[in-house]
DNA sequence: AACTTCCGCAACCGCATACCT
DNA sequence: GAGGTATGCGGTTGCGGAAGT
C-alpha cells in the first residue's frame, strides 16, 4: 500500500518527480537555494533522507531541517511527511471496531477537532481520521439522507451504530482471549472479514491506552457511555446519570432534554422503537442474530 | 478490452496560534 | 507590545486504482 502511493505524481510536480520551480511569494524571485522546490508525492530517496536526518538530529525546527537535510522541500512538507507517514509508530490499515467507536464518540464531543481526536488513537494521524470521517461517515450520512452533524444521524450513531461496534469489540475480545482456538463462524465471509481487519489488525492495546488516557469522558468512561445508550434504547435505565454526564450535552443539545424519561420519549417512543420510521428499520436488523458476527461500520449500514 | 465514473488517501493550502527577538 | 517566523490545524485538492458500463 505504501509503495503504491509513492509512485503517484501530481499536477504540480513534473512527470517523473522532477523538481518544479516555484515562485516563492507572489511573483518575487525565489531564494537561490529554493530555486527548485519539490512538491507532490515523496520518493523513496527523499523518505530515506528525511528519516536518516531525523534519526541523527531529531525532529522539529522543520524549516532549518528542510534546508540542512538537502531536501528540496518546505519545512511544512517535511513535517507532514514525517508525522503522517514516516514516524515509526504510525499505524496504517483499516480502523478497527474500537477505533471507529472512539472516533464516533470523540467526534460527538469535539466535532472536527481531528488533532485532538487523534491524540486518543495512538498511531493514528489527524489526517487519517479526517479522511475516514469524510469518506466513510459522511458517505453513510448521505445514504441516510441526513447530515452527518444532524441530530438524527447522531442519534443513529449513538443508539445503533456505536452500541454494536461495542458489541463487535466485546465479541472480538472474547475471541482473542478464549483459550479454545476452534471458535466457529457461521460464514466463510465472517472469517475473511475478521482477517481483513477486525482480528488480524487488532488494536486492543491501543484502545486500552486511549481509554486509560481519557481525561474528560466522565464517570464510567467510554463503555459506560456506549452501553448506557444501549440500555436506554432497549428500554432500560439506571445508567442515565453516567450517560448524561458523559454526554456533556453534546448529543442532546438540539433537543434540550434533561431527564431520562424525556430522552427516552424522544429516542424510543416508549416501546424500544425509534420514532424515526426509517431508522426503526435498523432496529429490526440489529435485534436479529447479531451476537455471533463481527460488525463493521459497513455491515451495520447494510441492514437498513 | 476500452472507457468512464467513483472513491480513498497523501499532500497541499490558508489561516490561526505560539514562540522568539 | 510589535513584528517576524515557526508550527499546528482543518479544509480542500487531485492522483491513481477500483469498480462499473
Amino acid at each position: 500500500m505504501a509503495e503504491s502511493q509513492r509512485s503517484r505524481s501530481r499536477t504540480c510536480s513534473s512527470p517523473g518527480g522532477a523538481p518544479v520551480e516555484l515562485d516563492d511569494d507572489h511573483g518575487h524571485p525565489p531564494e537561490e537555494e529554493q530555486l527548485e522546490l519539490r512538491r507532490g508525492p515523496w520518493t523513496v530517496d527523499e523518505d530515506l533522507t528525511l528519516v536518516n536526518y531525523i534519526a541523527d538530529h531529531g525532529e522539529g525546527r522543520w524549516n532549518s531541517l528542510a534546508r540542512a537535510s538537502g531536501l528540496k522541500r518546505t519545512g511544512k512538507s517535511c513535517r507532514l511527511r514525517w508525522l503522517n507517514y514516516l514516524r515509526p509508530d504510525v499505524k496504517r490499515g483499516n480502523f478497527t471496531a474500537d477505533e471507529q467507536l472512539l472516533i464516533l464518540d470523540l467526534h460527538t464531543r469535539w466535532g472536527n477537532r481531528w488533532s485532538k481526536i487523534a491524540q486518543h488513537l495512538p498511531g493514528r494521524t489527524d489526517n487519517e481520521i479526517k479522511n475516514y470521517w469524510r469518506t466513510r461517515v459522511q458517505k453513510h450520512a448521505k445514504q441516510l439522507n441526513c447530515d452527518a452533524n444532524s441530530k438524527r444521524f447522531k442519534d443513529a450513531m449513538r443508539y445503533l451504530w456505536m452500541p454494536h461496534l461495542a458489541d463487535a469489540d466485546d465479541h472480538r475480545r472474547r475471541l482473542l482471549h478464549a483459550a479454545a482456538p476452534h471458535h466457529h463462524h457461521h460464514h466463510a465471509a465472517d472469517v475473511a472479514h475478521a482477517a481483513a481487519g477486525m482480528v488480524m489488525t487488532s488494536s486492543s492495546d491501543s484502545f486500552a491506552t486511549a481509554e486509560s488516557s481519557y481525561d474528560d469522558v466522565g464517570p464510567g468512561g467510554l463503555y459506560a457511555n456506549v452501553h448506557a445508550g444501549e440500555m436506554l434504547f432497549s428500554g432500560g435505565g439506571g445508567e442515565w446519570a453516567a450517560l448524561e454526564t458523559a454526554n456533556q450535552g453534546l448529543w442532546s443539545s438540539s433537543s434540550a432534554v434533561s431527564d431520562q424519561s424525556a430522552v427516552a420519549q424522544v429516542i424510543t417512543g416508549g416501546g424500544g422503537q425509534f420514532q424515526d420510521p426509517e431508522l426503526s428499520g435498523w432496529v429490526q436488523g440489529f435485534s436479529e442474530g447479531i451476537t455471533e458476527n463481527f460488525w463493521a461500520l459497513e455491515d451495520i449500514w447494510k441492514i437498513q
